[in-house]
Parts: C-alpha cells; sequence; structure tokens
DNA sequence: GACTAATTAGGACGCTTGTCCTAATTTTGC
DNA sequence: GCAAAATTAGGACAAGCGTCCTAATTAGTC
C-alpha cells in the first residue's frame, strides 16, 4: 500500500463531507471523525484548511477529466454523449435534491466567502463546457456550439437548484424531458465525423 | 420613530449580510458592528440565531409579495409583466455575479445545513412560481402554465449560478436574450383580458 | 417628578474552530 | 538490527462562536 493512501483517504472524506455539508461549515474535526484518524494529523499532509480545499478541487478536476474521457470513448455519437451528461441529472437526484449540485454549491460558497480558490473551482464548469462545446461542434452546430454548451450548463444548474429548493423528484425527470425534446429540435447538420 | 426601529435596521442589516456572506458565515458580531450596537442587545430582539433568519425570510417574502403586487398593478399585460421578472437578472447583475441569487443560495446552504427554515426559504420560490403561473394563465397557456413557470425559474437559476460562478457580465445579457427570444415564441392565445 | 417597563451595553460562559507543537510510533534504507 | 525518516497521536493555543446574565440607561405612565 502506498505511503499516502492516508492522505488520499482524506480527500475523498472531505470531498464527501464538504458537498454535503459545505466547506465552511465542515471543520476538521468532522473529517477525522469520519476517517478515524486525529486532528493533529492532517497537518503532516496539508498545511492549511484551504489546501486541502485546493487538493479536492484537483480530485475533482481529475474525476471528471476522466468521466468526460469514459463518455467520449463510449463510441456513441454527440447526441448520444451529450445526453450522458443530461442523465446525470437523473443518476444523482437523491443527492442533488439533498445537497445540490456539487460544482455548482460550491462556486456559489466559495464567491459568498470571497475565496481564493474561487475561479479554481469554477474551472470544472469550464470543462464540461469545452467538452460539450466539442460535442456541439460534432453536430455541427459552429458559432453556435459554445452558446449552446452553456445554455446545456444553465439549464442543468437551474435544475439542480429548483430541486434542491423543492426536493422534488417528479420536477428533476419532466425537466430532463424538456432538455431532451429541446435537443431533438437542434439542426443534425453533420450526424457523423 | 417607532420603539422596535432597531429591530427593523438589524433585520435589514442581517438581510444584506446572509446574501453577501452566507448565512452560517455572517456571526452576531458582523451584525453587531455593521448596525453600530452592542452584541448582548440581539437577545432582546430576538431569542437565537436562527429567529433572526426567521425574520430575515418574513421580511424577503413580504418584499417580494410587495414586488409582485407591483408588477401586477403596472397596467401592462402578462408578457411585459413577465419581462419585469426576467430583467431583474440585469438590473442585478453585479450583485448576482459577486453574490448569486439571494433565493437560490440560501435554499442550497440551509439544505446543506439540514436547517428547519429550508421550506420556508423554498416559499419564496413559491411566490415567484405561483404568480408566473398566473401570468402564463393569461397568456393562454392553460395547463401548461405552471409547467412554463418553472421553467422560467430554472432558467433564471441557471443563469445565476453560471454568471456567479464565471463572474462573466455579457454572459447574462445573452442569456436574458435567449429568455426574450423563448417568451416570444409562445402562442399568445388571449393577450389582453 | 417618581415608578414601572422597555431597551441597551458590556462582559462572562462553555464550546468549537483552525493551527501549531512535541512526543510516540511506524516505516524505510543500509 | 539500527539509524534516519516519515507518519501519527494527542493535547495546547488564541480567537471566534452563539448564548446568557446583570447593571445601566432610556422611555412611558400616572
Amino acid at each position: 500500500m502506498p505511503a499516502s493512501s492516508t492522505r488520499n483517504l482524506i480527500v475523498e472524506t472531505a470531498d464527501d463531507l464538504f458537498y454535503e455539508g459545505g466547506f465552511e461549515a465542515t471543520s476538521f474535526a468532522h473529517i477525522a471523525a469520519a476517517v478515524g484518524i486525529s486532528r493533529g494529523n492532517f497537518y503532516h499532509h496539508f498545511k492549511t484548511k484551504d489546501d486541502m480545499l485546493d487538493a479536492v478541487i484537483a480530485r475533482r478536476v481529475k474525476r471528471t477529466h476522466a468521466m468526460l474521457d469514459g463518455w467520449q470513448a463510449d463510441g456513441d455519437g454527440p447526441r448520444e454523449r451529450i445526453l450522458s451528461f443530461v442523465h446525470m441529472l437523473v443518476a444523482n437526484r437523491a443527492k442533488i435534491m439533498a445537497f445540490g449540485c456539487p460544482v455548482g454549491t460550491l462556486c456559489c460558497e466559495l464567491a459568498k466567502l470571497d475565496h481564493v480558490a474561487q475561479d479554481r473551482a469554477a474551472e470544472i464548469f469550464g470543462l464540461f463546457r469545452d467538452w460539450l462545446t466539442g460535442q456541439f461542434q460534432a453536430l455541427g452546430a459552429g458559432d453556435r456550439a459554445e452558446a449552446l454548451a452553456l445554455h446545456l450548463l444553465v439549464r442543468s444548474q437551474g435544475v439542480a437548484v429548483m430541486a434542491t429548493a423543492f426536493r422534488d423528484d417528479s420536477f428533476i425527470r419532466s425537466e430532463v424531458a424538456g432538455i431532451e425534446h429541446w435537443l431533438t429540435t437542434l439542426p443534425d447538420i453533420s450526424p457523423s465525423r
């Protein structure tokens, strides 16, 4: 077992707790209890709590990259790949209703805290935006590709916020159906390559 | 001057600070410094911090009601009234980019905190939903009115989140233009009366 | 003008926070 | 097997938190 497996365990646990309880409200004591190690031990792996946030964001960036690469390699067309993104909302609906979107809620919290990591967290949105832009370009959207990608992000984030506020399960499904219908209305200029 | 003007001042100040810094991160010391009164003085007006949150939410509910009533009395048609709602995004774009939507961010924070006031905060969304539903009904949308209202709330919240994350001014304008175009595509069965 | 009630100031309280320090333990390299 | 390094435990720390208490001040009533 590699020497820094404790560090990975800390980052994984902090990732979950930051998502479910928020960054500010999650204390070292909470993380220590969840991991099962001593409080003072953290400072051998991370200088400050902000360093831990950096590690969590880096982990999320890495996992997002891996997820997008996985969808890219699935062999389906761009329309199916876009649907993979949209269906995250349905697959994660229980957690979204309870805690919102991990990316959106972190960005909003860091904005209020005027935190230095604000832009680094927003870069996860940048990954989705760029990947979706690529898919819409593959659909032949040309110059409109990025605008369509941002529109899809807007609707996804809106669904997440409203689902969290109303805690309504049926709400996510109907909005996703609306997005799916919107996708079918897009002109498919060059469906393959 | 009425006896409880101090109380109103506290609620107004707390409202702003909760919006700009978040509920949890805003302490009594911050509010006391902003109002210019002693810390211990709070507890003559509010039993706990949660009581203060209740008062802030009640104030927001009241002001939202007043705003919707004002739009209702403006004498324009339902389409113009819906635009009044949409144009809030443009009018408040500076604050939205810095702190997000006051309603959406509070609901998301309270969800993560598993706070008892969660549903009361979401009721502000309920006010907008019901009012917008009325406007779409006046447009002749019939059974689809509430779905259209929720769709508009979704897009507005999505714009707010993405504008906060990317801190992009032009982004809000282009998305609002998209919403305005969407409104023109709606069938206007009964434009007047 | 005196008595009562409402309001305010200011500090004490127990607790939690992030951070830091030191000693003990485990792992690693020779 | 031993010395050096990495890792862990556990507590100390100053500061900040929400809450509470008491004394002082102000406002209102007869």
